[in-house]
DNA sequence: GTATCAGATGCATTTTTATCGCAATCTGAC
DNA sequence: GTCAGATTGCGATAAAAATGCATCTGATAC
């Protein structure tokens, strides 16, 4: 489902903030969202969709523009390269991350760091607040090879 | 006071694993622990402190073995050049970042995670779990200039 | 449908951050 | 004081991020 209501609806935000639809920029949207979890600037460019539709400058800069919108949000995640992620209205992602080998996935548990978020809020004078909550551990696999 | 208590025991900790006891490794020491904040690679190596005293690539080698040894940790807060924080046992800290001016700063609250990493750890049998929070927002001064 | 033009793109290049290799130097145990 | 091994400085490289500019394209007006 290249054109799903999701990604329409992304595009229209585009449209209606200046930027033009672009056969880049649809990719780029579908691309982020069947990967259903944060890609590197890389990543994307080599992807199958994009590496034979644009250029990496390309990519580069349509995150730019995606994470001015607020369709798009860097993401630190301790590795050397940053992060992009789709920001789908309504959900809130966390991560845990395993520090031997890098693998993502999100955490399925709901995040207890929301009412914070208010009270800070309140307390310092910080408006449009959101956080990043990561988690960092080893991982079952990679904690056998290193007993071996 | 170059040599307190805290200051001396990271570098017991440091000669139990094998490393010496350097100017460098002093002076890494103290300039983090005096800044109270977490510091870039370059910002470090720039200090007073260290620019007189080290190569840059003394400074990063340093904070690669402080890392590994467990005194330092390397932090993402969603900028280009990752970041580097002294690990004071007993202290955990989460941050609170304006996304206009980059200023950093530690939240005053405690953290509402420690229990959720638990429970983490042991639904995924992930290891040495630990995580970072951090909070994103618009401050003050930075809220009040755009409106201007 | 076509002309128009600001925005978007590709390509080359620069800048910044991260990392490594190796010879020279320093540290700590004896 | 001696010496093996750890550490460092310096230069080189790699990788990631960012940009300049000539060219191309999507959206609007006609």
């Amino acid at each position: 489902m290249p054109n799903s209501p999701l990604i329409l609806n992304f595009i229209a935000i585009c449209r209606a903030t200046g930027l033009r639809r672009t056969k880049a920029l649809e990719q780029l949207l579908v691309t982020l969202r069947d990967a259903g979890r944060p890609m590197t600037l890389n990543e994307l460019a080599k992807s199958e969709r994009l590496s034979t539709q644009c250029d990496k400058a390309t990519v580069f800069r349509l995150l730019q523009r995606l994470a001015a919108v607020g369709i798009v949000r860097r993401l630190g995640l301790h590795e050397r390269a940053a992060y992009f992620t789709l920001l789908i209205p309504g959900r809130h992602q966390d991560y845990l991350i395993c520090t031997e080998c890098g693998s993502i996935e999100p955490v399925n548990a709901p995040c207890p760091v929301h009412q914070l978020e208010k009270d800070i809020s309140k307390k310092t004078g910080f408006k449009n607040l959101y956080h990043e909550l990561e988690f960092f551990g080893v991982c079952p696999t990679c904690s056998d090879k290193m007993t071996e």
